[in-house]
DNA sequence: ATCCCGAGGG
DNA sequence: CCCTCTGGAT
């Protein structure tokens, strides 16, 4: 079972994957990705319709009260951090960048707030860049369907997705695996009877090894 | 108790 | 490499 043979199945499963995180500029898009770190989409899709309207726009987020930044993303976690990433790196948008987002990866993560995965994100979603972000469902589905080895790091991860997959599709797969792990093979109770790729899944020496990692703390 | 489209700092 | 920050859903 070949990476284009499950690419082409998950297309036929998940034929309309696509971003999940509202947003109608690249500052609300940017925003409400470093805003998902550690949570869903869906809950950060509740609170940016209230930051957005007290702050449109990178300036009026760069001055804004870091105390009401805060109240309005509060029942996303690690909001304390967050609060004051985004009102930094809304500054630099303001102050270096006229408002705009970059599209390079060197000063996506210069922003203040902004990872590897986040400027991933932005250049797959926004500019239309080949990249290929690993989150937690990419990186669960790439192990357990063996595309990487259990102790790989996001980054190695990263780079044996690049190798295997065509750079034209790696925007595609990204969101597909995205789709597949949110909806088919989650962290907790995947559905196992219906998965077309059970035959090659190595989920359960995935979950030995981890279990086998932890007892070693 | 574990997981959610992580980043920054040590 | 590790740890911490953090709340809500399951």
């Amino acid at each position: 079972m070949d990476v284009s043979f499950i690419l082409s199945k998950l297309q036929q499963m998940f034929p309309d994957a696509h971003c999940e995180l509202n947003y109608t500029s690249d500052y609300e898009l940017l925003i409400a990705i470093i805003l998902s770190a550690q949570t869903t989409d869906k809950a950060v899709n509740k609170v940016t319709p209230a930051l957005f309207h007290h702050f449109p726009t990178p300036r009026a987020l760069a001055d804004g009260d870091l105390k009401r930044i805060e109240k309005d993303i509060a029942r996303l976690g690690l909001y304390h951090a967050k609060a004051k990433n985004i009102k930094a790196c809304a500054k630099v948008l303001a102050d270096v960048y006229d408002g705009n987002v970059p599209s390079s990866f060197k000063k996506l993560t210069e922003l203040p707030g902004v990872g590897r995965k986040t400027a991933s994100v932005m250049q797959t979603e926004y500019f239309d860049i080949p990249a290929m972000p690993v989150d937690t469902h990419v990186e669960r589905i790439s192990k357990r369907l063996g595309f990487a080895k259990f102790g790989d790091s996001v980054e190695t991860v990263e780079r044996k997705l690049k190798r295997k997959i065509p750079r034209s599709e790696w925007n595609m797969a990204h969101q597909l695996f995205i789709f597949f792990g949110r909806y088919f093979c989650m962290a907790r109770n995947p559905k196992c009877e219906e998965c077309p790729f059970l035959s090659i899944c190595k989920k359960d020496k995935f979950e030995a090894y981890k279990r086998k990692e932890k007892a070693k703390q």
